[in-house]
DNA sequence: TCTGCATGAAAAA
DNA sequence: TTTTCCTGCAGAG
């Protein structure tokens, strides 16, 4: 397949894997690896404006700033405003996944390490689930929902949640994940929680918590709360989750 | 045209 | 703890 590097950013690394074929794909909580064989992988990470786009050859008209093409006869994928994008070897790929903690979409990752860390650490819940090393790929939608859903305040300190409140969360977080990759979006109320009771959540009724400050609780009617925690914004409703 | 903001994290200080 | 980087979009002026 065909690599290359539209901006510029990333011409050295494009120019290793262009030519070669792309043997798997593999996520490892917020990091993708794509295994270009001979120690070559393509490590992307998307943060907060990542993007792909893909679709059937022809090539669309380019705009924008454009990180990487990748495109055969058939089909191309393109990446923009990635946080990483870069191609690493074995050894560089062992030293990534070890500095990451279990990923709950992940079959055969385990809690235990989280439980760990978790009930030893005197940081807040909610400072700790956005720790990638502590649980690898919840993010600030899911560390607010996954909290309002456990009725655990995200002040509470690691070391006063029970390890079975952790173990909870975490199937929780996995149940909850699992959804949005197969729905392809991040639906966390259930259906008779929410006000109107459709098949299909309503854009303003997805979340419990997430960008609702202000507005009332589904569960209580409390008007949510909104601060500043870990560098990003986390929303709870103070009466469900005291 | 400009500003602020967004599902994030690493480097610098 | 602060700064830096990445991109696109909405809303204000």
């Amino acid at each position: 397949m065909h690599v290359d590097a539209p901006n510029g950013r990333f011409a050295e690394g494009a120019s290793l894997l262009d030519g070669r074929m792309l043997l798997a794909i593999d996520a490892y909580g917020k990091h993708l690896l794509y295994d270009f064989g001979d120690e070559r992988w393509l490590h992307v990470h998307l943060g907060l404006f990542g993007k792909f786009r893909s679709g059937a050859m022809p090539y669309p008209p380019m705009q924008g700033a454009l990180r990487v093409r990748i495109w055969t006869d058939a089909a191309w994928l393109e990446l923009r405003g990635p946080t990483a994008c870069e191609v690493i070897d074995d050894a560089d790929r062992r030293r990534l996944l070890a500095r990451i903690g279990p990923d709950p979409l992940r079959a055969h990752d385990r809690p235990a390490r989280a439980v760990e860390r978790i009930t030893a650490s005197r940081a807040q819940i909610g400072t700790l689930l956005m720790d990638q090393s502590v649980i690898a790929g919840i993010g600030n939608v899911y560390r607010a929902e996954l909290l309002f859903r456990a009725k655990l305040n995200p002040y509470r300190l690691g070391t006063s949640i029970e390890p079975a409140a952790i173990v909870a969360l975490w199937r929780d977080s996995r149940a909850v994940m699992r959804d949005g990759v197969r729905d392809r979006r991040m639906v966390t109320t259930k259906p008779k929680d929410r006000p109107h009771r459709t098949g299909v959540a309503r854009r303003d009724e997805r979340h419990y918590v997430y960008h609702r400050t202000g507005r009332p609780c589904f569960i209580c009617g409390t008007e949510i709360e909104q601060a500043l925690l870990a560098t990003r914004k986390v929303y709870w409703c103070p009466h469900c989750q005291p």
